[in-house]
DNA sequence: ACATATTGTGAATTATTATTCATAATATGA
DNA sequence: TCATATTATGAATAATAATTCACAATATGT
């Protein structure tokens, strides 16, 4: 069996767990965890109830699974660009632009990631956190990092490396929310430069006051 | 009966409503709307779970007098600032102030105003949106509608209205979001001042490029 | 072809919770 | 005080939905 690749049965038993998966994060990005019972996950996915649960312990459990895979794959893709040899500004600008393709690639991914999780940061859940909050912390970190050297540096100014790394994540998820709610409405490459621009510049024309 | 102030009875049963809607508000921004039985709202009130039938159709109903009446008590702080006669940035800037108020005042207010409407916004909820989302509506018009004519006359770059609302709005809400769920950490007031700063004026340090 | 092991099934069980309603408590007015 | 109306009660009901498990289908190796 120990092949670097697994075997036919194990692939086949993946590839059934991706499906319910697909399915799931289709469903729970619609309607809500509270709003999605295993039946309609099983139906859904052409699989018995039963089933389910030799994958998942529980539906917790298998929407934990499902949130792990986004904040994964959403990470995949944003720290390369975090980690890339440049300078801060470009970094930062970089990291803006990326979410270009976020869009473009994972529209019920991050549906999910952000839905449930703004929600969730509040409201006390005795769940779901663990990986999905990791990433998210690891990718504030990340940014909060480069705004202080680049402070250090005096690329920009001194607002706070938090306060700076608070503020750009809250308009780009804000706006990526946007763009999902009403999709084709908005120029995504458009409202992300914009995105950029106050954020580097401000909003003001004379910033001499 | 129909005096201009109501009758003793009425005002009574005025105030066991409220103080349901109190309970019910503590409960749900603590732990979210599934997570809160009416059984639990009941007993934390000191009624029988029948009583609540009496003020409320059922639980959903509830829930939305209850978003109702937050949206309310935000929109009540808020538009006023923003029909002042200042100018418009003026205008913008004690809309950012008006935060601290907020924040101090209402924590349980806005964690549920926040939480509830965050996700349930990409969500599709075939309920409880009609006032709530209104109040949102209303403001983000008004705060569209100062930047636009600031733009004519020449005190904001041409962003897009829409953008910046989008932008003040998200780190607005992020900042208050964060102050929520670790009180005490940080300094509102600076926070705030910070907001504006980077909003107003950008991050860079050299806006020259 | 057969025995064995693995995987899938879905009706039945169990839990939870919103909602109802017959009844009790209380207030009101004669 | 008594009859009536109003308001509150909470055990019982009804729905919904998570989870289990005895069994069926299928695959594997001999």
């Amino acid at each position: 069996m120990a092949t670097a690749s697994l075997s036919r049965k194990e692939r086949e038993r993946l590839r059934h767990k991706e499906e319910i998966l697909a399915v799931a994060l289709k469903l729970f990005s619609e309607k809500g965890f509270h709003n999605v019972s295993m039946q309609e996950i099983a139906e859904e996915s052409e699989f018995a109830v039963g089933t389910l649960y030799k994958f998942f312990e529980g539906k917790e459990s298998l929407f934990a699974a499902l949130m792990g895979s986004c904040a994964g794959r959403i990470s995949d893709i944003l720290m390369p660009i975090l980690e890339e040899e440049v300078d801060e500004r470009k970094r930062i600008s970089n990291y803006i632009k990326a979410h270009e393709q976020i869009i473009a690639d994972h529209v019920p991914t991050i549906r999910l990631y952000l839905s449930e999780n703004l929600s969730s940061a509040l409201t006390v859940r005795p769940d779901v956190e663990p990986e999905t909050d990791a990433v998210r912390e690891i990718i504030h970190q990340k940014l909060s990092d480069i705004f202080k050297s680049g402070m250090r540096k005096g690329i920009f100014k001194d607002a706070g490396p938090w306060m700076a790394t608070l503020s750009l994540s809250a308009m780009l998820e804000s706006f990526v929310f946007a763009v999902i709610k009403s999709p084709g409405q908005i120029s995504v490459e458009d409202g992300l430069s914009r995105v950029e621009e106050i954020f580097f510049k401000g909003s003001l024309r004379h910033s001499s006051a």
